[in-house]
DNA sequence: AAGCCAACCTGGACGC
DNA sequence: TGCGTCCAGGTTGGCT
């Protein structure tokens, strides 16, 4: 569900917290990518005041001092900040309780989220972290796609989804960047022209930008919420992902779905080559 | 060794 | 109403 648009909202909804003291947390242990122990949390963070809340990619990282917290939503996580007096949904993992009578409760029906706590020093060399590419939003993409698409016989689609190369781009905002710039999503990456490659490095930060402006995407699903529970509203802005069978905007072709090592990837076979 | 693909989960939408 | 099937915003690990 959530790639760094949906990331960042939520870390934005969340920054208000940044500077309050976290009092305790409470949980129940359970497996998500890797296994959730709320009483570890408690411990290693009961009583630390939050002094920053980052992104990397679709990775939120909590320092508290020198310890941290890494939180990555997978498909259906969501961080909901609460009133106290809440009665909290269900596959609600994780709750860490601030000061002040709010707190943040960590859903996630799906279990493909990540939680963990890891000693602030030990942040930047975690596996997952440190093989993240430059960050989509706010890196150097030209440079990176100059030099990774030229080098790749995968399709254009499959390099925008590796994480090694860009990090925070999922299937909707791949999609969708393919589609602005005019490029068919199965293009062999080394066979994208130098100029169809520069629409794209542009077209990435871009529609990322205008989604985080939108509050990010929620689908017909109603799955992604903010941490205020706000739904997104770029929805309506997406020309081709979840469009199959409805006319291109630009050119009336209908807009066509094709499955792609086990997922969907949308195009117009008119303005997409 | 890059690049597929099944697996990890639950829930919602749909067809019969 | 219910049951089966398919689908979903992501990542990993095991295979070729």
């Amino acid at each position: 569900m959530p790639e760094l648009p949906e990331v960042e909202v939520v870390r934005r909804s969340l920054l208000p917290l940044v500077g309050v003291r976290l009092q305790g947390v409470t949980g129940f242990p359970i497996k998500l990518r890797r296994p959730l122990d709320p009483d570890t949390w408690r411990r290693q963070l009961g009583g630390r005041i939050l002094e920053d809340l980052e992104r990397h990619g679709k990775y939120l990282v909590w320092r508290f001092g020198s310890v941290s917290a890494v939180i990555h939503l997978g498909m259906s996580g969501r961080l909901l900040l609460c009133e106290e007096s809440r009665s909290p949904q269900p596959h609600t993992h994780l709750i860490l309780h601030f000061e002040g009578g709010r707190a943040v409760d960590f859903v996630d029906p799906r279990r493909f989220g990540l939680a963990e706590v890891v000693p602030t020093s030990a942040v930047p060399g975690i596996s997952y972290l440190a093989g993240l590419g430059e960050d989509a939003l706010l890196g150097d993409v030209g440079g990176v796609l100059a030099r990774a698409l030229p080098r790749s016989r995968s399709t254009v689609w499959s390099v925008l989804l590796d994480q090694r190369v860009l990090a925070g781009v999922g299937n909707i905002y791949a999609n969708e960047a393919l589609a602005r710039a005019g490029i068919a999503p199965v293009r062999p990456a080394n066979r994208v022209s130098a100029a169809a490659r520069r629409r794209l490095a542009a077209e990435i930060p871009r529609v990322l930008a205008e989604a985080v402006e939108e509050g990010g995407t929620t689908l017909t699903d109603g799955g992604f919420v903010s941490g205020e529970f706000r739904s997104g509203y770029f929805a309506v802005r997406l020309q081709v992902y979840d469009r199959a069978g409805m006319p291109c905007y630009r050119c009336g072709a209908e807009i066509r779905r094709l499955r792609q090592s086990g997922r969907s990837v949308y195009f117009c076979p008119r303005c997409q080559r």
